[in-house]
DNA sequence: ATCGTGGGATTGTTGAACAATACTTCAATC
DNA sequence: GATTGAAGTATTGTTCAACAATCCCACGAT
């Protein structure tokens, strides 16, 4: 144990960065989940497996795996021997959804007098993001900056796993609305009361933030489903 | 539009059972995880390619299918250049672990009272189990009674994207078991305690139930992450 | 003890092949 | 006209073999 051991004990931590390189099924599977959050697939379409493998130079059993990844976060769904498709969520799902953030949002939020101050503004930062696409008439970011929100306030429970979970929850929420052609309008009337969510988490008033956040959270629901159930008789059941 | 129309409409659902044939991928990943979860295969073990393809018959193309669904369920870690490894989870792991079960289960305990009997009866009939594996003194099935009982905390939210992410927890929480040399002792003295958070559920008082199950948690939590670095530091850290 | 340097083993990825299954088409039947 | 049956076609399911890229280990040199 010399001196030069000490200092090098002393270094940072590795940067996650610095993890091997991905592998190109998950590089393909980062770029589908990619198109398909942001509606560039659209829920019911198949992925072929040879175009696909085609068009992006990688091999069918390459292609599989990323599918793999993907059907796991429910983004996609394996039909055996029928292919994968671009996960179509049903208004049962929608009413789920929003009960698994119930579970996650809530308690993050309630829990919020302790959490690290980055956590906080964090939330803060989301809803200046969406105030400013507000500014700009830019629907299509004032849904991200709501997904950014509400992933923010999971946050505040700082738990990864939570957090991973949460991604996946918003994730296919974004499908929900990519079944509807109502797009992202939906966010627009919320964000004073995102606004006001953020405050009482500043000045450490958590319980009126969480009162706040279940109101919203029911009166979201309830104008999702329904403008989703009005969706699916029109369209054709099934 | 006949009259034989209408009897089929109202035919019952389709079986869940009748869906097409699983894939090769997905029973390899089946057996895999539960190899894992009990302990067949002990965390930090590296998974052959070859020799699992060899052994079971398939070809490393399925199986690697299999580790991609298994990766995203943090059962096995993916290295690139390196193989898949069954998680070995650090005690950041168990904190962060128990973080998320306070997140699922005190909300679906909290919110019990109007939860459907079946599910309330799923949770007496783990206790039930867990005292009948006491009883004959099988630890490893108190375990499994023990993590039922959990799940079925959980189910009362009645939520299936949150039974799936508790299953998964649950799933790693094992793996924690087997890190450490000392499996399922540590479920025995809780045993009273599930019962005493039963029966608060079973007279719908949920709020009492939930301060048990939040003390429970606690204790628990403590002791496990006490046990796991003590245990750390002897097996060396790295 | 540390540092290079092969050599061997394993994974990463591809392409082709074939079987199994689903979909489509079209003719035959009621 | 709608339904059934029977090809034929397209796509997925799975395997195999090959090769490149990378890691690991052991050996020898400093």
């Amino acid at each position: 144990m010399t001196a030069t051991d000490d200092l090098i004990d002393r270094l940072p931590e590795p940067p996650e960065a610095l993890a091997r390189a991905t592998s190109q099924a998950e590089r393909v599977a980062d770029m589908l989940r990619a198109f398909v959050i942001d509606g560039a697939l659209s829920p019911g379409t198949r992925l072929s497996e040879e175009r696909l493998s085609r068009k992006y130079g990688v091999s069918r059993n390459t292609l599989r795996e990323a599918f793999r990844l993907l059907s796991r976060e429910r983004l996609l769904v394996h039909q055996m021997h029928r292919g994968v498709f671009v996960n179509r969520p049903t208004s049962d799902d929608v009413r789920d959804l929003f009960s698994a953030r119930r579970s996650l949002e809530l308690p993050a939020v309630r829990g919020a007098r302790g959490a690290p101050e980055d956590a906080v503004s964090a939330v803060g930062a989301a809803v200046a993001e969406g105030e400013a696409a507000r500014e700009v008439g830019d629907w299509w970011r004032m849904g991200t900056a709501n997904m950014h929100f509400h992933q923010a306030l999971a946050g505040l429970a700082g738990s990864p796993r939570i957090d991973e979970f949460m991604s996946q929850v918003l994730a296919e929420t974004r499908l929900v609305f990519h079944v509807m052609n109502a797009p992202e309008q939906f966010h627009a009337p919320y964000l004073d009361w995102n606004r006001r969510i953020h405050l009482r988490i500043a000045e450490r008033d958590p319980d009126t933030a969480a009162v706040e956040l279940s109101r919203y959270l029911d009166t979201s629901e309830e104008q999702l489903v329904t403008a989703f159930t009005a969706m699916e008789r029109a369209t054709g059941d099934a």
